[in-house]
DNA sequence: CATGCCCCCTGCACGC
DNA sequence: TGCGTGCAGGGGGCAT
């Protein structure tokens, strides 16, 4: 599922059962995802509250009192559901139903690959389900983010002030590798996935196989192509945002509901379609590029 | 240092 | 129906 739209879909979505709520008990239902969790990670997240839920490309942040912050990225396959007023609530349970002090999710609620609950004091309950666990939990103190490796070598975020033509040229300028490989390196800028970069690519009609180093003059200023490909970039990212991410595959939003951007993708996945740009004539080509698909068209991305 | 390849893991679509 | 193959939104770790 998660590129940039996607995770920040999911943080909009997080937000109303999370922030300024308290994590009343957290649940580790194995003892790794792609990394093992720490031995303290759910000391550290019992009782704290949860003051804010930001992103830094494509990683959940949420700040906890105690000056902790939880780290959480989705990998390939990692999703949030947010159930309301689930069986963990304590001002609104059905007598009967539940045991107080005890933490449960409605039997229906209860899926294969739910790795982590949070059960807030809201009354929500929030789910990680990750089916191939490439997903990832971290927590780290607030003041020790700055050398977090995970975060350390992240370039700018696409949607933010410092990303703009003259940057994107400039660490660019010295590459030896693709456009289409520049651009999923995350420390040239931090958010884009394959899906993303098709799309930008696609729009800005450059080709995924040009020279990274092509987006700059000799003295590194930002050439006509690299300001189109920056415009591109928001365009898409935005669009996408707006249509609450793509759903391809199983993703959803936090609600369940699905996103939509996937219906707008003009390249990515659609092989042997012809080019939808005005009187190109072309057809969408698919090939592998650093092991990953490219889907582009060869006649209108130069 | 920069680059590219392998691999982690599960599920699904496809061909036979 | 069942089985084998290839492929999937990411990125850490390692060889070159």
């Amino acid at each position: 599922m998660p590129e940039l739209p996607e995770v920040e879909t999911v943080r909009r979505g997080l937000q109303p059962a999370m922030e300024g709520s308290k994590i009343v008990k957290a649940e580790a239902r194995r003892k790794d995802l792609r990394f093992p969790f720490q031995k303290d990670f759910i000391a550290r997240l019992e009782g704290q509250t949860v003051t804010g839920l930001g992103r830094r490309a494509k990683y959940l942040m949420a700040d906890l009192t105690s000056g902790d912050v939880l780290l959480m990225h989705l990998g390939m396959s990692g999703s949030f559901r947010v159930l309301e007023n689930g069986a963990n609530s304590t001002s609104k349970n059905t007598p009967g139903q539940n045991t107080p002090g005890q933490f449960h999710l409605p039997r229906s609620e209860d899926r294969a690959h739910d790795h982590v609950v949070f059960h807030m004091s809201s009354g929500a309950s929030v789910v990680f389900n990750d089916p191939r666990r490439f997903g990832y939990m971290k927590i780290i103190a607030r003041n020790a983010l700055e050398e977090e490796p995970l975060l350390k070598g992240l370039g700018p975020e696409p949607l933010g002030n410092e990303f703009d033509a003259r940057m994107l040229a400039q660490s660019c300028h010295n590459k030896k590798t693709s456009l289409k490989a520049a651009l999923l390196d995350q420390r040239v800028v931090a958010g884009l996935g394959n899906i993303y970069v098709c799309e930008a690519l696609y729009r800005a009609h450059l080709s995924p196989r040009r020279l990274a180093a092509t987006l700059a003059t000799k003295k590194a200023e930002p050439t006509d192509h690299a300001k189109r490909l920056v415009g591109s970039i928001h365009d898409v990212l935005n669009q996408a945002i707006k249509a609450g991410g793509s759903s391809i595959s199983d993703h959803r939003q936090t609600s369940g509901e699905l996103g939509y951007f996937q219906h707008s993708f003009q390249v990515y996945d659609r092989e042997g379609e012809k080019c939808q740009t005005a009187r190109c004539g072309g057809v969408v080509r698919r090939f592998v590029q650093n092991g990953r698909s490219t889907f582009w068209c060869p006649k209108c991305q130069k």
